[in-house]
DNA sequence: TCCTCTAGTGAACGTATGTTCTATGCTTCA
DNA sequence: TGAAGCATAGAACATACGTTCACTAGAGGA
């Protein structure tokens, strides 16, 4: 679609929804652009907001009121993720695992946090990690542990693994030796834990951390 | 205005306006929320809308269709802040420190975050640790750690201190005891330092560790 | 000259949508 | 047990608002 010249009336339609959406945080009606532009007639302002569309400057919801959307800046659509936090996770105990969907209800706090730092779309949440029960992973008391559902797991990987024997969640680096497998802690002064395969579960594949002070 | 505690459906109902503002670019009519929140009658998200305005989460214009503004995050004017990157600290090295205003330059890189993590406005930047000699605070090889130029310390505030005889960059809590000065590990199985408060520069306060993974 | 295309006008139409009203359970408190 | 609030139902009302239509006027173009 070519990006024809405009009007001095299309760019001051443009303008007028820009501000209008920065002042109300909704879009104007096609009355509010035809006052606010001082134009004669809603049929022009229909007219001209045609045009507009099939230049790509915006897109309408056909019968919907206020149903215009600037396209303009269109890649900052999701610069923000909301990452749920879904609970803790320390030794000894279960960890909160996000089930299918809906985890509305088990979340006790979100952050936010930028795509380019977990990508859009992806399931990722979060655990806050309680205890020094980590702090062999370099992670201690009050961090907050980005996690995502681990599809697959690859060598070297860290990951929220449970201990089925010992019922203790740890997160290591995870390495298949065999029919046993190795995790390793991040810290390189502390020993590996040696354990079947079956005797761990993967809660999912850690991503990022995150520790906040004051 | 005091701030209730929202009941589940008020909760749902945020989260559908947040979303759908996010998908269509324009708030949605109050049988859209009907629909999307499984509400039997128009009249009880009214009712609920009209709560939610009460206690300050969005404003309504009056006889306005799709009049819903969200205010929750109505600071989120620049929600992302960049926060630059400017080398690394490692043992026995100094710290790069940010010359006044532009370090423009200095930059090697550069992490965005959003201003609910470092504020806004405030003169952030991030430093890169190389090595494994800030281990004892948790922090490990590859990390970022983000920094704060400290106008002033107080006690158990975390810092980047460099000490001068040593000529060594370290990252410890602050803990000034007559004339000398405590530096403590994050980890607690660690010894604490003890120096002369005139042997210490203080870099910058320490707000916050990243690490990514992957 | 007639024809076509773009741009504008004003009114009317139909429905999308905010609002209101009455009635009904369900707690809570005395 | 009854009064007082809260939360909900369903329907009806009034109007905000997108859309359409018939008509006008200038600007090329053959």
């Amino acid at each position: 679609m070519p990006r024809e010249k405009l009007s001095d009336k299309q760019q001051r339609i443009l303008a007028y929804i820009r501000e209008f959406l920065e002042e109300h945080g909704y879009p104007p009606t096609v009355r509010d652009i035809q006052s606010g532009c001082d134009i004669s007639s809603t049929s022009v302002v229909d007219y001209n907001l045609r045009l507009l569309q099939r230049y790509g400057y915006l897109r309408r919801s056909p019968e919907v009121s206020r149903g215009i959307e600037l396209l303009a800046g269109r890649e900052r659509a999701r610069p923000l993720v909301t990452v749920p936090v879904l609970g803790y996770i320390a030794a000894g105990q279960p960890v909160p695992v996000p089930s299918d969907e809906s985890w509305a209800g088990q979340v006790t706090e979100s952050v936010e946090l930028p795509t380019s730092l977990v990508g859009q779309g992806e399931r990722v949440y979060g655990l806050r990690v309680r205890g020094l029960s980590m702090i062999d992973a370099l992670i201690g008391d009050g961090d907050i542990v980005l996690l995502r559902p681990a599809a697959e797991v690859r060598q070297g990987d860290m990951v929220v693994a449970w201990l089925k024997e010992e019922k203790e969640a740890t997160l290591k680096r995870f390495f298949r030796e065999g029919d046993r497998v190795r995790l390793q802690p991040a810290n390189t002064q502390m020993e590996p834990i040696y354990t079947k395969a079956r005797n761990l579960e993967i809660q999912g594949k850690v991503i990022g951390v995150i520790r906040l002070l004051q």
